[in-house]
DNA sequence: AACCGGAAGT
DNA sequence: TACTTCCGGT
């Protein structure tokens, strides 16, 4: 297509109907470069799809694009998301012989790593919104943040509003149809999104991380650091929790010098956004956050570095 | 738009 | 206590 600033993938925005037709631009405000935007995800594909913002639909994920021009829109994502067992449903291109195995084993492996991927992701929002993996195991106001996040990653409007009171479980019962009757745009959107957690849990059930079965498993952030119980995190934690997945946030903070503890917030709305998902606020937003930084100052947490400058900050005790 | 710190609320 | 919310001023 044609428009000025559209990157290949957009492709698989425009896959996707509900991005461009029903989009608010409650969330937009501060999004920079347009792609740093999660490509919509297409649900078509074998129940796979990674929308997980930031990260994906970037250069650094050209196999996104192959994957979305190739894959015709299936129907519904499928029940449960198996890494050995998806076959690519779409043969039909007679490929014979030594091409097809080929393809056969490129496919199997961009399916082997679209699954890792978004096994990772997964358990990155877990982190990040500090809820279990498994949506059963949500209690309402889990629910109620995996939605905030939901929405925040497709860029809906709010929608939470009228899933309240369920948990996880009751989530899980209700079908595609329940969804729609709560939302009838966007809800079709978060079904599918709802499948892929649950095959996600269930995947991480049935082969848990593999090879290293260590014992080491005290931070090892599986399902300990994911669930529930633990103490509200502390900003500067977060902020060093985002700082520590380049890959994931280096569009919205980043280190300027990290044996310095230096960090610039390259993007202050988002970060907010992200602190106020995983805080449950809402209304938290940059003004908000970057006080609770300064709160920082006397307690010699965070600081101003020597020279100051516009959205830059310095842990004091550098790790 | 960011930065600052007081003051009050949770 | 650790923010969160609000704010007037830089």
């Amino acid at each position: 297509m044609g428009t000025p600033g559209c990157t290949p993938h957009s492709a698989v925005f425009i896959s996707h109907p509900h991005y461009m037709d029903t989009r608010t631009d409650w969330l937009d405000e501060d999004v920079k470069p347009p792609r740093s935007l999660l490509g919509l995800p297409d649900f078509g594909w074998s129940g796979v799809c990674l929308p997980y913002c930031d990260r994906i639909a970037t250069e650094e994920d050209p196999w996104m694009l192959r994957m979305t021009e190739g894959s015709a829109p299936a129907a519904l994502p499928s029940r449960t998301l198996e890494p050995c067992s998806i076959k690519p449903n779409q043969s039909q291109e007679p490929s014979s012989g030594m091409e097809g195995q080929m393809e056969e084993r490129y496919l199997e492996q961009v399916q082997t790593m679209v699954v890792g991927e978004v096994l990772k992701d997964v358990d990155t929002a877990c982190k990040l919104l500090n809820i279990a993996s498994d949506p059963l195991d949500w209690s309402c106001a889990h629910v109620q943040k995996w939605l905030l996040w939901t929405e925040h990653l497709y860029r809906l409007p709010q929608v939470s509003a009228t899933f309240q009171e369920l948990t996880g479980r009751d989530l899980c019962s209700m079908t595609e149809a329940d969804f729609r009757q709560r939302s009838t745009q966007f809800g079709d959107v978060l079904y599918a999104h709802l499948d892929i957690w649950r095959s996600a849990a269930a995947m991480k059930e049935r082969c848990p991380p593999e090879d290293s079965k260590s014992e080491t498993d005290d931070d090892s952030w599986s399902d300990v650091m994911c669930s529930y119980p633990s103490q509200p995190i502390h900003l500067w934690q977060f902020l060093r929790e985002l700082l520590l997945k380049p890959h994931n946030y280096s569009r919205c903070i980043r280190w300027l010098n990290k044996e310095k503890g230096i960090f610039k917030i390259e993007d202050s709305a988002h970060v907010a956004r992200l602190w106020g998902i995983r805080k449950n606020r809402p209304a938290m937003n940059y003004d908000k956050l970057s006080r609770s930084i300064r709160q920082y100052y006397k307690k010699g947490i965070i600081r101003k570095p020597d020279v100051s400058r516009r959205l830059v900050y310095q842990f004091v005790h550098p790790v």
